[in-house]
DNA sequence: AATGAATGAGTATTCATTCAT
DNA sequence: TATGAATGAATACTCATTCAT
């Protein structure tokens, strides 16, 4: 990830240093928390002197709005991507049910940078702006093969669900997830 | 809440101490994250010297634990207490949507203190076990008027509403619970 | 060397509880320096409670000076002792060369003692009359056998090779201590 | 030592600031010993703000252990020197009684160092690797007057002889310090 | 344009000591 | 007489940010 790590001759021409630097942080908040994600550790993470930070972002909010944006969007994305790729109603309960299953229980680190931003956004209007506009595309994408209403009620559904495996001690078995998403999207 | 505050006479046999600065530290938290909530501010808030707070927890982390453990037990009472009352599932229907409704989103410190308590349970095991524990009790509560299957996806969607109403920008309508409760619970 | 350790029930008619924290106090200095020796590890390491600290000793200086002039007498006495049961000047020197090569190097906790106690006199002249009474009784011991001259020209010797025996890295043969008493002694 | 007090404009370029900091940190050292020196005195001592000194140095460990090194190197440059300036083994003998006599004694701060040296030696084998090499370039310095052996006893005699004029109470005649160097030199 | 040195405000924690009982 | 609760001063250390170059 870094050309050159022990040597002291810093890269010069760095155009994307501004974009490391971000996914830096998300990879630290994820490991860390925000609490734990100093200007140094993640500039550490980036292979970048301390003093590019404060360059490249006028201090530490700026930062991590940028990151949890960036992360936001990433997900967000991939949950687009699952959706459209079914054909009816029926492909979509099972892309739901695998996204549920399989992706964000995937990488703990997103679990936690996930958290961090609800966090966020329970104290922030600003961050609860981004987790509108998440939200907000998630039923997007659902209601390609669902009324508004069980959109609605399917996204919250699936993050209700989603936290509860996460947050759980003992693995639960699919077939749960199944019928919650039969029963929510059967009117 | 304090007796005297300009008066040098500063308390000393001060029984329930301990249990004020549990109190406090649930107010800080709420207000100001756990980021936020540094032993200063808590002893300020609970109107406690800097000295008491070492004193009366090894360190920060052992009264972070026992605020927590002290909030989800106490939100976990009103949730038993509100489903107590209902005497068939059709009242159980309408307590968890008051509940969804009313209780969670009434408190917006409430809001910020559960969310990073998943944060933390999101990176350590120790808080996982204490949502786990919580959830657990959620689900017997509403095991009294519906089958285990339905207690574990109702309590799985009462969270995911929860929390996208709390996050959301704009208000939604108390309707659209009723309707998401109604599906989950008619299979 | 504790009664009752798990228990609550302190134990009450205890004669020679300054006695139990004198040592204790020793030991911890042993361990970790005067600089960690506090208070509160003290009464730890004596099953104290904290207030029977400052009942005891008025502070902890006090207490500091009471252990060392304990310590200081008791090498002192297996100093005496050693040369008291030699007959002649020659048992006399075996005696020294056994106590240099067998006696301050067994236990690492003296040799701290002992250091921190010089380190001390370095710059408390209440401690340098300490230091001062030690080395003297020890001069007095080896008059027993040898001339004043020789006998505190011996005393720092000894001193001299127990502490570069003591701070070396790699074990010394113990004829050389047997070559530099012979030295010494042999007019 | 300082060329601006009273004024606000701090220094900001300061080259060697890194060195002024150990050298204020054995200043107080020898004034106050190894535990009264905190960050704090030795900061003002060398006329640096506080964070200067976790700035320049990880911790306070990495600090001191600099300075002892310092230290033993500096005091060992003046044995050497002493030493190297005798063209005979008399001369040397000379040499080391003065170095007894006057060199050590001189300075009550240097006394202290020395001792808080061997303390942390005591207890801890880098310290100690520390003292061993001080202790080898001592003898190496004696061994281009005098045999090994010799040299090793002399250096330990040394030691002994320095170590009970300082903690001694009355002064002590140079005689004495002679007359041991002759008969430990004189097989 | 980019950065390493610098710093003051803030952090948790340790401590000897006080004191009401 | 003996002690646990209490506390203010002090500790090492972290940090975001500033700034001369």
């Amino acid at each position: 990830m870094a050309d050159e790590r022990a040597g002291r001759p810093r890269r010069r021409y760095d155009p994307d240093r501004r974009d490391r630097i971000v996914e830096a942080c998300l990879r630290v908040v994820g490991e860390v928390g925000v609490a734990g994600a100093s200007n140094r550790r993640i500039a550490a993470a980036a292979d970048v002197p301390l003093g590019s930070m404060t360059y490249h972002f006028a201090d530490t909010d700026e930062l991590l709005r940028e990151a949890f944006t960036r992360f936001a969007h990433r997900v967000s994305d991939r949950f687009d991507a699952a959706l459209a790729q079914a054909h009816d109603a029926d492909e979509a309960r099972r892309a739901v049910v695998a996204l549920v299953v399989h992706d964000v229980l995937a990488d703990p680190h997103e679990l936690v940078v996930t958290h961090e931003l609800y966090t966020l956004a329970a104290r922030d209007p600003g961050y609860r702006r981004l987790t509108h506009a998440w939200m907000a595309r998630s039923r997007r994408a659902l209601e390609r093969h669902f009324d508004p209403t069980t959109a609605r009620l399917l996204d919250a559904l699936i993050e209700g669900l989603t936290i509860h495996r996460a947050l759980d001690v003992e693995p639960r078995p699919p077939t749960e997830v199944e019928e919650a998403v039969t029963r929510i999207t059967t009117a």
